[in-house]
RNA sequence: GGGUAGGUGACGGAGUGGUCAAACGUACCAGACUGUAAAUCUGGCGGUCUUAGACCUACGGAGGUUCGAACCCUCCCCUGCCCA
């Protein structure tokens, strides 16, 4: 009976670790749709800087959620997750497995398990806090959330001021403290068998390739599709992307091209260190080891031999 | 050859007799994370021991002064700059 749910599988791991190009090699072999569970390839024009898949991939296997929405708007992981179930249902309709990629924990996590119903941004009241902060420093927000929610402040270091606001909010917000909303959930864990398959490489190897990605990008004119954007108007997530907050500082004179491209490089490293702690902790995840020199062909047997296991 | 400034942990850089395994920054490592998440935040960082702590090895090298030295003295080595 409970091997009568469909399968949805994932794959995840840190930033160019080769899930894209393992991936469709996987969606071939199992007849899969991707999805792309990104936070940044879900921008339109953002394309250098997200290492996108390009035309040509997209046209032998369907990608959603990349390209839908302009980059002034304004993208949450509840869009993420409303979305990509619509997408999953559909998918599996039409006799396919859902195959969701990326590296955007958050997200995955929220698909998977669920989120809670609460409150949306209301820029305006976060602008009240930060401003709050700013004055009687952090120390004062943390303070009114102990009060009115110490359960989340004993889990949110005094800070976390981005943490302790959005807290702040919610309550305000549905007079419930957030920590009584957060267990209220349910994912598509409950409606589908989930295989979370996670992809790793030994670390120098891994940064040697975030490097020659990095390179790459600069070489494709990672900053003039950064000076185009600009004069679009970017939202607030979008405009933190790596690779692109970089070259915004040195189009506005802050350093020099060979300083951007040195901050691209480490700070990608460091989100990949910090997405690597994520899916750790992570303990669904069924992990598979590239080797260095390994085909996105070889990877994606690996993950098949694995998926066909058990 | 003469003069001068210096040599500190992975790097930059404080420290100029005890409270120094050595501020601070960076790199690096590790962790947290539910509506901005490619964001935000935290911890560690000479070695050994299970933490408090203890011990060992350390501030270019070798000696010395002192109860006690990264800090003072002597000699040596090296580097930058200036004059020859």
């Amino acid at each position: 009976m409970l091997d009568m749910k469909e399968i949805v599988v994932f794959l995840v791991g840190p930033t160019a670790v080769g899930k894209s190009e393992a991936a469709v090699e996987l969606a071939l072999a199992i007849n899969a749709e991707i999805i792309s569970c990104d936070s940044m390839q879900v921008y339109q024009g953002m394309d250098i800087g997200t290492a996108k898949p390009g035309k040509d991939i997209r046209k032998r296997i369907p990608h959603h959620l990349i390209d839908i929405i302009k980059p002034k708007v304004e993208f949450s992981c509840a869009d993420f997750c409303q979305r990509s179930k619509v997408l999953i249902a559909g998918i599996i309709k039409n006799g396919k497995i859902p195959l969701l990629v990326g590296g955007s924990g958050l997200y995955i996590k929220t698909l998977v398990d669920g989120l809670f119903s609460g409150p949306s941004r209301d820029q305006k009241l976060r602008n009240r806090l930060t401003r709050q902060a700013e004055l009687y420093g952090n120390q004062y927000l943390y303070q009114k959330l102990k009060q009115l929610d110490p359960v989340s402040a004993v889990k949110i270091h005094p800070n976390d001021r981005r943490r302790i606001i959005r807290s702040l909010e919610v309550y305000e917000k549905v007079k419930i403290p957030i920590s009584r909303l957060k267990p209220l959930k349910e994912g598509i864990s409950s409606q589908y068998k989930v295989r979370i398959i996670g992809l790793d490489r030994d670390r120098k190897d891994l940064y040697n390739r975030i490097d020659q990605r990095v390179d790459k990008m600069l070489e494709h004119n990672l900053v003039d599709e950064v000076r185009g954007l600009i004069k679009k108007g970017l939202s607030l997530t979008a405009q933190q992307a790596l690779g692109y907050k970089e070259v915004i500082g040195y189009l506005n004179g802050r350093y020099g091209l060979k300083e951007a491209e040195r901050l691209v490089k480490r700070n990608t490293r460091h989100f990949a260190k910090r997405q690597l702690s994520w899916f750790r902790h992570e303990k669904r995840i069924e992990w598979v080891k590239i080797d260095k020199n390994e085909t996105a062909g070889r990877t994606a047997e690996k993950v098949l031999k694995l998926l066909s296991e058990s």
